[in-house]
RNA sequence: GGGCCUCUAGCUCAACCGGCAGAGCAGCGGACUUUUAAUCCGCGGGUUGUGGGUUCGAGCCCCACGGGGCCCA
């Protein structure tokens, strides 16, 4: 985007002695670049002075490579057609002989073609420019006759070809990987050389895809909630915070948008759902990353065991869409079962059991902060009872489910925009479901009294006094919302780069195209 | 927050007990009209992540810091 230039003239001494230090420093640079750097600046600058544009506007291109494979798929080795196309691509690969070379083509699918520059061809002077100008990871383009090589190679014999844009950084080895460093922060560099890479995105695309397709079929509405706001609420977690110049307040960046679509469900919009980012200020490994992408879906009338339902059908419908099967294949080249009904435990009940001994809504926090002494959970001091419990489950029973569960009716503490549970005292109707170890989705019998609601997010707000930075602060126009009345309504959250963790077994930091990394040293 | 591993040429990696920093690919020059990680001849390419320390001598040992990965909390 053009810039106004300035209109005062640096034509003070001092402004043109700044300019020559700073030209002079800029031509060291370039004389400390590593020689395969310079080389290519090099040969840029050389098509320029040449008058050859080495990033022109646009070049020829009447077919991609897919379509040339696929029009002429079945040559016999040798075989030559009459069929001239115009193809572009990057090369990855050559080989070259006295007066025949050979380029490995290949296009944004990963789709490859090789091409073919014969001195009887394609001339002298074109020829010569090729061995001159190209290095690996220059896009051309060429314009040829489809053949097949006599090693049965489909190939463009070029006739004429020209340069795209020339690429003053070499690629990595081919047949090598990139390293790990590599892959997060230079991605355009992974996905040109690894073909995984290139295939996450693309299966990413397609769950998305499905999830819109489900929510379609079930007359869902899609929605955009507010990612900056002044309160921060729907979840536990520390929120990164921001200030508006305009209002001259701080906000926060959403690490939920849980009520906003509920104020949308009060308004009358029954089946909503969201597709966004939520930020977390928490920790980043394996399976957190500070920005993730979270599907939020809320239906009136509905209950978390409907929504389990639902779950379990966009989860199994988005498997079958992006990698075919409900049964997928993992990373570390595994099998994993997403198809059927799942299991459903219960968390108390279940917690009993890997203690041996029971646990209720009743037993004293004293008792269960013993007991995570015991087993090495550690117990801050603000935590609850609740808290105690769900700590104990995750340790002693949810880091060892490898099927996917149902983990069913939480301490009432932890879960301040849940419904008690319609028979079992103390405890709420919220399910998390797990999938190879760690949590992929949550769901609620949505609380939609707004006076209990009022009691909760007081509590909340007095943890937060306390020192729980992860505590919700009371929300005045959501409780308004509440007052005017939402029907008793499921929920869910799942995050989208688990849901990719799930179907491809990847860290959550491959199934991002673009990861937080911190800035290089 | 804690533990472990890792950082060497553009890329992927070597370098034994602390003793002249190397290979393949890539690059440069040359030969070659059917190659497929072509081949053959020749050449250049390094602040060993950064800063300290020990030592006659440090890529290697010690300390601190930074980046990345894995495991745990």
């Amino acid at each position: 985007m053009p810039e106004v230039p300035p209109t005062t003239p640096s034509s003070s001494p001092l402004a043109d002695d700044a300019v020559a230090a700073a030209e002079a420093e800029a031509q060291l640079e370039r004389e400390q670049l590593p020689e395969q750097l310079r080389v290519r600046r090099e040969k840029r600058q050389r098509l320029l002075d040449a008058g050859v544009e080495p990033y022109p506007i646009s070049v020829p291109r009447t077919a991609s490579l897919a379509e040339v494979r696929e029009a002429h798929a079945g040559l016999a080795a040798g075989e030559e057609t009459d069929v001239v196309v115009s193809i572009a691509g990057r090369v990855v690969f050559q080989r070259g002989t006295g007066k025949l070379a050979f380029a490995t083509l290949q296009d944004g699918d990963g789709t490859r073609l090789q091409l073919m520059l014969s001195l009887a061809e394609v001339g002298e002077e074109a020829l010569a420019a090729w061995k001159a100008d190209v290095d690996l990871g220059d896009v051309i383009s060429a314009t040829g006759r489809v053949i097949q090589s006599k090693r049965g190679e489909l190939s463009v014999l070029a006739s004429s070809w020209t340069m795209a844009t020339k690429a003053l950084r070499p690629l990595p080895v081919l047949h090598k990987g990139t390293s790990e460093e590599v892959r997060v922060r230079q991605r355009y560099v992974d996905l040109i050389v690894r073909p995984e890479a290139r295939a996450v995105v693309r299966t990413r695309a397609a769950v998305v895809k499905s999830l819109r397709n489900t929510f379609d079929s079930l007359d869902y509405l899609e929605l955009e909630t507010p990612m900056l706001q002044t309160l921060h609420g729907g979840a536990a977690a520390r929120p990164f915070v921001t200030h508006s110049n305009a209002f001259d307040i701080e906000l926060y960046l959403r690490i939920a948008p849980e009520l906003f679509l509920k104020r949308a469900v009060v308004g009358g919009l029954d089946r909503v759902f969201e597709i966004n980012r939520n930020f977390r200020n928490e920790g980043a490994d394996s399976s957190h990353s500070p920005e993730f992408a979270m599907l939020e879906f809320y239906e009136a009338y509905a209950d978390y065991d409907l929504m389990a339902e639902r779950t379990r059908n966009l989860i199994q419908t988005a498997a079958r869409d992006a990698v075919g099967s409900t049964t997928v294949l993992l990373a570390d080249g595994s099998e994993y079962d997403l198809g059927g009904t799942w299991a459903q435990l219960s968390m108390y009940p279940t917690l009993s059991e890997a203690l041996g001994e029971p646990i209720t809504p009743e037993t004293p926090r004293s008792l269960l902060a013993e007991r995570c002494d015991r087993v090495g959970v550690g117990v801050a001091p603000s935590a609850t009872a609740g808290k105690l419990v769900e700590e104990l489950w995750e340790h002693l029973v949810g880091d060892h489910l490898v099927a996917p569960t149902f983990v069913r009716d939480f301490p009432l503490e932890t879960s301040p925009l849940v419904k008690s549970h319609r028979s079992v005292p103390g405890v709420v109707e919220k399910w998390d479901l797990y999938v190879r170890g760690f949590e992929l989705a949550t769901g609620y019998s949505e609380l939609n009294d707004p006076v209990v609601q009022r009691e909760r997010l007081e509590a909340q707000a007095r943890l937060g006094a306390a020192g729980d930075d992860e505590a919700m602060p009371v929300d005045e126009d959501f409780l308004r919302a509440m007052e005017v009345g939402m029907p008793p309504a499921g929920g869910v959250g799942m995050g989208i780069d688990r849901l990719l963790m799930a179907l491809t077994g990847l860290g959550i930091r491959e199934t991002i195209l673009f990861p937080l990394v911190k800035p290089e040293a």
